[in-house]
DNA sequence: TCAGCTCACACTTTTGAATAGC
DNA sequence: AGCTATTCAAAAGTGTGAGCTG
């Protein structure tokens, strides 16, 4: 079975730092403002000689350029209307779909090329909150962060011709806010509020990434996760506009209406009932139809009682159909103009640089962690840093400051994590939809993050303009990547790779897993207990942080414990091959295939990560954290705190100036050069966690990199710094791994559990 | 006491197998 | 025999509300 791993690239490809920029083809007019994608900036920050590609052998001169990738978010207007009024998603235990569902448009993609489409959820802001007084407010510092998981679209990969070519949906994509979910959906904690974002990710072949990755982020998909909806207008909304809700109208048979004369004729039959058993047969005998009288001879009550229960209820004249009952679109909030403002992009922007990649938490207590990445990484690209809004003396509640000044979740300030006995006023979202500029204009389908990166040294573009399989790549074509004759399907799994129980071996179990290193809880996670572990682990360690989460730590030690959670999480919707999501911080011995990463030799060097990173070493007041647990990421600022250790605070993106245009009516924003962006050309701090996922930061992992470290960047043998989604194709024990990519998927989607599991029709379908 | 969560429920849509017809 | 269209049952997706939990 193919796993993530067999796409080293995405994430230790090497990115070249050429190409990591935000481009603005439209002019600055339409060039978001805030930080530019996560990736693009980490990337900048890091040392270019470590950014510095390997040669690319055969690089496809008909390369479609990257700039001109754009995503059209297709339902728009639906979300818009949800955001105007605060949108709120149900996450359950057994995993939630999202509704209104992620459609989107896409273009600008090569059409012979194969590209993956990922699906990651971060948090919009580092608060809790609570519906009061009608609206949303933050009432604390935001729980634990959850490990990160990625939805991969059931498609992956396929070229841009049929990513182009149809309407793309995440609606198979589930939430759950159960942190031992074992089925891959994606885990959210209640009441935070989350922003989606999507990643376009080249495929050149199953054995290594492509060159490029976009990501956007649709700032009206923000939305705040609940048990239970909290706004009944945003109930109302559901009801109207999900189909399967339908019954839930006014004019459907579960509508309150309905239901409460099913249940005042429940409860007649029932009492009828009781009167007919308990009442003398005679005069409960005039109760009964008819029929039923007629034809009872032995006119027992047991008889009649029966009978009776039996019969359909009578219509209630108070119940039917309403003809007269509006529509959807006649009961909608009026839709406002999503009107963000440059505020509201610029915290959109902090918010997306929240890293998937987690493990880094964007909890207070993650600041420290990430103060340490951001410097880190600054170390390399002062300009990234430098352009950044000097962060608040509280970084703390880095997402806030910049949420409540723009987010349309939180037009009110949000109270500074730590203190939750300050609740903000009411989240009026109309009101801040309104003024947003971003939303108003007809930009707000555009993401408000695009990002246009990096490219790695790709192979030849394969010339199969349908979904290949990727492995009919000839692992000979590109000697970049080390990797592919290490995850070969020819090579044999060894014993840490057989140890993972679902996620790699078996097809069946198979699916793939997604999350972030930072993410990733210190417990290993095997395939079946993958979550659980990594997050029980993370509680217990759990630490108070409100002593240290304000204060940017500077200098991070990365510890990982030993009993490492497995890095893998199963994704349902994914195929087999790509079911293995591992994460590089799992030391060798965990047995697991995700230890064993192709292209990071550096880690074979390594016996294990735990010695590398002896739990003992957390002794950085990010310890104290409530997400000490989140090993990765520490294990991230860690790479880099050495070097990191001299640069000055770092502020968080979200602080930064709106730089947001409203204005740009193209589905994405143009891509824009990084360095003419103000923001990043000063030594303003980046937020770690744009590091930590992005693969653009892989690049130094890659072994085959120069190692042009400095002194102070942590030995090739600790595990990579940049832990950015973890998205490795586990070795396939068996011979399927020939089989092409596609054919291994469906494969996958036939057998996997989930009634959602077939992708078979779907990859053939215009529209999902 | 209460906010938040879980579960069962009824209804609906979706999915896929079975069948019929060509 | 192969293909397409139709039918039908099962599965899954919804919000609701009662009950439970901390």
């Amino acid at each position: 079975m193919l796993s993530v791993e067999m796409y080293p690239s995405l994430t230790l490809g090497p990115q070249r730092i050429g190409d990591c920029f935000y481009r603005d083809r439209q002019g600055p007019a339409h060039m978001p403002m805030y930080p530019p994608p996560t990736c693009d900036v980490a990337a900048k920050a890091l040392p270019q000689r470590l950014l510095a590609p390997p040669p690319v052998p055969n690089e496809p001169a008909t390369k479609t350029p990257k700039d001109d990738v754009r995503m059209e978010l297709e339902n728009a207007s639906l979300w818009k209307q949800f955001s105007t009024v605060g949108t709120e998603m149900i996450i359950t235990k057994k995993g939630r779909r999202m509704f209104p569902g992620l459609r989107l448009k896409v273009s600008g993609l090569n059409p012979s090329l194969r590209y993956i489409l990922l699906l990651d959820i971060i948090p919009a802001d580092n608060s809790r909150y609570r519906f009061q007084g009608g609206g949303w407010q933050a009432v604390g510092g935001a729980e634990a962060r959850l490990p990160d998981r990625v939805f991969i679209h059931p498609d992956s990969p396929a070229t841009g011709a049929h990513w182009q070519s149809r309407t793309i949906s995440f609606h198979y994509a589930k939430l759950t806010n159960n942190t031992l979910d074992t089925q891959g959906h994606i885990i959210l904690h209640s009441l935070h509020r989350y922003q989606p974002r999507i990643h376009v990710i080249e495929a050149r072949d199953v054995l290594r990434w492509g060159g490029g990755q976009h990501s956007f982020v649709f700032p009206e998909t923000q939305f705040i996760t609940v048990t239970a909806y909290q706004n009944s207008k945003i109930t109302e909304l559901k009801i109207n506009a999900n189909p399967f809700a339908k019954g839930f109208r006014e004019e459907g048979m579960n509508s309150k209406k309905q239901r409460d004369a099913r249940q005042k004729r429940k409860m007649s039959t029932l009492t009828e009932t009781l009167d007919i058993v308990n009442c003398d047969p005679c005069d409960s005998a005039e109760l009964l139809p008819q029929p039923i009288t007629t034809t009872t001879t032995t006119d027992t009550t047991d008889l009649q009682a029966l009978a009776l229960a039996s019969l359909p209820p009578l219509p209630d004249p108070t119940c039917g159909y309403r003809p007269e009952e509006a529509s959807y679109h006649d009961t909608l909030v009026p839709e406002q103009q999503l009107d963000l403002g440059q505020a509201f992009m610029a915290s959109q922007m902090s918010d997306i640089s929240i890293s998937m990649a987690n493990g880094m938490q964007s909890t207070p207590g993650s600041e420290v962690a990430n103060s340490m990445i951001e410097r880190s990484v600054t170390i390399g690209e002062p300009a990234y840093t430098s352009t950044f809004p000097t962060a608040q003396p509280d970084s703390s509640s880095f997402p806030s400051a910049a949420l409540s000044q723009s987010s349309p979740f939180s037009s009110l300030p949000v109270p500074n994590s730590s203190d939750a006995s300050n609740p903000q006023p009411p989240i009026d979202y109309p009101a801040i939809l309104a003024s947003s500029p971003a939303l108003s204009s007809p930009s707000s389908t555009t993401p408000s993050l695009q990002q246009t990166s990096f490219t790695f040294p790709t192979p030849p573009p394969s010339n199969s303009s349908s979904p290949q399989p990727l492995l009919s790549s000839s692992p000979s074509a590109n000697t970049y990547h080390p990797i592919p004759e290490i995850i070969s399907p020819h090579t044999p799994a060894d014993a840490s790779f057989s140890a993972p129980p679902s996620t790699c071996q078996s097809g069946l179990q198979g699916q793939i897993l997604a999350q972030s290193l930072l993410a990733q809880p210190s417990g290993n996670n095997a395939p079946g207990d993958q979550n659980s572990a990594a997050f029980i682990d993370s509680n217990i360690l759990l630490a108070p942080v409100a002593a240290h989460q304000n204060q940017p730590a500077p200098i991070m030690h990365c510890s990982l414990p030993s009993h490492a959670a497995p890095t893998s999480f199963a994704f349902a919707s994914v195929p087999p091959h790509m079911q293995n999501l591992s994460f590089p911080n799992v030391p060798p011995s965990s047995a697991h295939p995700a230890l064993h990463l192709p292209n990071l030799s550096h880690q074979a060097q390594t016996p294990t990560l735990a010695a590398a990173f002896p739990h003992s070493s957390f002794t950085h007041p990010s310890s104290s954290l409530p997400h000490p647990p989140f090993q990765p990421s520490s294990c991230l600022a860690s790479s880099f705190q050495q070097s990191a250790s001299s640069l000055p605070p770092t502020a968080h993106p979200q602080n930064m100036p709106n730089h947001s245009t409203s204005s740009s009516t193209s589905s994405s924003y143009p891509p824009v050069e990084i360095g003419a962006i103000p923001q990043f050309n000063h030594n303003a701090p980046y937020r770690p966690e744009m590091v930590l996922h992005h693969p653009s930061l892989l690049p130094q992992l890659d072994p085959s990199l120069p190692s042009n470290l400095p002194t102070s960047n942590p030995p090739q043998t600790l595990y990579p710094a940049f832990p950015s989604y973890p998205l490795r194709l586990c070795q396939d024990p068996h011979p399927s791994l020939s089989l092409p990519f596609r054919h291994l998927y469906r494969q996958h989607q036939h057998g996997h559990a989930h009634p959602q599991g077939s992708y078979l029709d779907m990859s053939t379908r215009a529209v999902f």
